[in-house]
DNA sequence: CTAGGGTTAG
């Protein structure tokens, strides 16, 4: 045997190893030393093996190696182009991915289904509709838009950058024999990250009748849990718990996160502390959940406690625990421990507060009443943009709560300064001008609102009965179509009866707006008359729950908005009146309503 | 050889 073909046996018993090795590697030593054996034995160089040192690189984050051994080999097929756009995704440079493509066509390699599908996933990471269009138009010039993973890929594209419908076009455009779990699981999650809750219940209802027995596999389960939470359906999510138990997906740390984020959402504390206590070794987010959760129900020295319990064992808490964290101490008044939380973030914690640490807790300052301090620590926080708009309006509604028109002028002209959507600003504004008595200010915000175009997203709460859920808006006089007159009536006779109990407020309130406005910062009620003509939307679902909901049962309402005060003492002295429980789910918090009195303790 | 899906907040 000569020397050469010694060598070349000696490669090919050896070369089935080290392509074993490279494909186990995830780490650039073990990857550079199969790399250097493999030049040792002169067998680095075919573009098979290349490709394979190509990926390992990329797997290990070494884009910059990935890149320069693509540059010196001589030839490179659609797996080398493929290998180095999928290391520039994962190493989160999806932008290079991307670009890629274009450079792939120019040097006249035709793109596969493996291409498009990690070009797409790109885009899906930048979250960018336009350039992902383009990926989906060579896609579909080249013959692969069918594939059912690149077509899978294109949904969760569209999704990401919140394109909904577009989403669902490529999905409905599937062969259905390309519609397989991973697909419709990534529909569902679609719906769900947009806010969509009800449409994911809904396909998700569509998979169960007609899905040819495709059973529910834990990202399905996890979306559409995740959907109940979002539209507060308690009776749909307790069914597809137990569709997790059914399948064994409970010890799924992903679905137990989303149940007991949903139960949270739907109002019962107590169910979503059982999902969390059977975690084991329950990481960050899990911990972050159930401290959010808890931060909810106005239990602040229990999340506190969680906190520390995280801490003690060793799990680092991340910036998300420790807005939760915020939130615990803003809900139960615990600001000194909030602001010591605040100003150790960063030495404890190595976590810079970002602008929303500050805007919690500008708004537990504000909250409590210290509107010097938050004014100070919101001067401090040095925020811009969208975040500088949120601090600002919610320390202008704060000054408005504690009737500082003083400051509120001050606040609002923070606010002005920032040219983006700033209706909620002039709500928050022309309402502290209206509970100040200023009623023409009121009206002049609301008139410059109106010719500047500005609408504001309408108030709505939401009602479940039997599975089905009813939405109600302010204003609008026609809840769940033929009771609204019932509705109306019982809210008139409570109206009566508070009265009789003391209450000094009203259902309604003295109006400022037109008629034809539906703001939900404003009741509407024709005074002499005794004609409701208008009410929040909170009462009114109340109002259809007390008419059908049997007695001895909660009533749970949700609300895309805080409570008002107004409401919120309506729902008290009600639920005196007659005897009965109600939470209310709103934009931050639950409140629980008992014989007369709130578990927020009116602190929220 | 190279590809697709789920969780905490806002």
């Amino acid at each position: 045997m000569t020397a050469t073909s010694n060598a070349a046996a000696g490669a090919a018993t050896l070369m089935p190893l080290l392509i074993h090795l490279l494909r186990g590697a995830s780490d650039l030593a073990s990857v550079s030393a199969t790399h250097a054996k493999l030049l040792k034995l002169g067998a680095a160089s075919s573009v098979a093996s290349s490709n394979h040192l190509l990926a390992a690189y990329g797997r290990c984050g070494c884009t910059a190696l990935a890149r320069h051994l693509f540059d010196g080999m001589r030839d490179r097929n659609v797996v080398s182009w493929t290998a180095l756009m999928s290391g520039y995704a994962s190493a989160g440079r999806p932008r290079a991915a991307v670009a890629l493509l274009r450079a792939m066509a120019r040097s006249g390699v035709p793109p596969n289904a493996f291409t498009f599908s990690t070009a797409a996933s790109s885009c899906a990471r930048l979250a960018d509709a336009g350039l992902g269009r383009q990926v989906h138009a060579r896609a579909e010039v080249a013959g692969y838009a069918c594939d059912s993973v690149v077509s899978t890929a294109l949904v969760d594209m569209y999704g990401k950058a919140g394109r909904v419908g577009d989403a669902r076009a490529v999905f409905d455009a599937m062969p259905v024999t390309a519609r397989n779990a991973v697909s419709w699981a990534s529909m569902l999650s679609v719906y769900a990250q947009n806010a969509l809750g009800h449409d994911a219940i809904q396909l998700f209802a569509e998979l169960r009748t007609n899905g040819e027995d495709m059973a529910p596999n834990h990202f399905m389960l996890s979306s559409v849990v995740n959907a109940c939470a979002g539209v507060g359906r308690l009776g749909i999510g307790k069914c597809i718990h137990g569709m997790v138990l059914h399948h064994g997906h409970e010890d799924n740390d992903v679905v137990a996160v989303a149940l007991v984020d949903m139960y949270s959402k739907c109002g019962i504390y107590e169910y979503s502390k059982k999902v969390f206590d059977r975690i084991n070794q329950p990481s960050v987010i899990p911990y972050t959940s159930i401290i959010v959760a808890t931060a909810k129900y106005g239990l602040g020295r229990c999340a506190l406690a969680l906190f520390s319990d995280m801490v003690g064992r060793g799990v680092q808490p991340n910036s998300v625990t420790l807005l939760g964290v915020l939130h615990a101490c803003s809900h139960s008044g615990l600001v000194d421990t909030g602001l010591q939380l605040l100003r150790s973030m960063r030495s404890e914690y190595g976590i810079d507060p970002c602008a929303s640490h500050y805007t919690c807790a500008v708004d537990m300052l504000g909250r409590a009443g210290q509107l010097e301090e938050a004014f100070e620590l919101a001067d401090e926080a040095q925020v811009n943009g969208n975040d500088a708009l949120m601090l600002w309006s919610s320390l202008l509604s704060a000054c408005r709560n504690h009737k500082r028109l003083d400051l509120a002028t001050m606040a609002g002209q923070k606010v002005s300064e920032f040219t983006q959507d700033v209706a909620g600003a002039l709500v928050v504004m022309s309402n502290a001008y209206a509970s100040a008595g200023q009623a023409d200010d009121a009206a002049a915000v609301w008139s410059n609102m109106r010719r500047r175009g500005i609408r504001k997203d309408p108030g709505c709460s939401w009602i479940e009965i039997k599975d089905i859920s009813y939405m109600f808006y302010a204003g609008v006089v026609s809840p769940a179509g033929s009771r609204a007159g019932e509705v109306m009536l019982l809210l008139d006779e409570l109206e009566g009866k508070m009265r009789e109990k003391g209450y000094k407020g009203r259902i309604g309130s003295a109006r400022v707006l037109d008629a034809d406005e539906e703001e939900d910062g404003n009741h509407h009620h024709q005074e002499g008359r005794g004609v409701m003509v208008g009410v929040h939307s909170e009462l009114l679902a109340l109002g259809l729950g007390l008419l059908v909901i049997p007695k001895g049962m909660a009533i749970r309402v949700m609300k895309n908005l805080r409570m008002c005060r107004d409401c919120h003492e309506a729902f008290k002295v009600i639920s005196a009146i007659v005897e009965r429980e109600f939470v209310v789910r709103d934009l931050n918090r639950f409140h629980h309503f008992r014989m007369g009195s709130c578990s927020c303790n009116d602190y929220w």
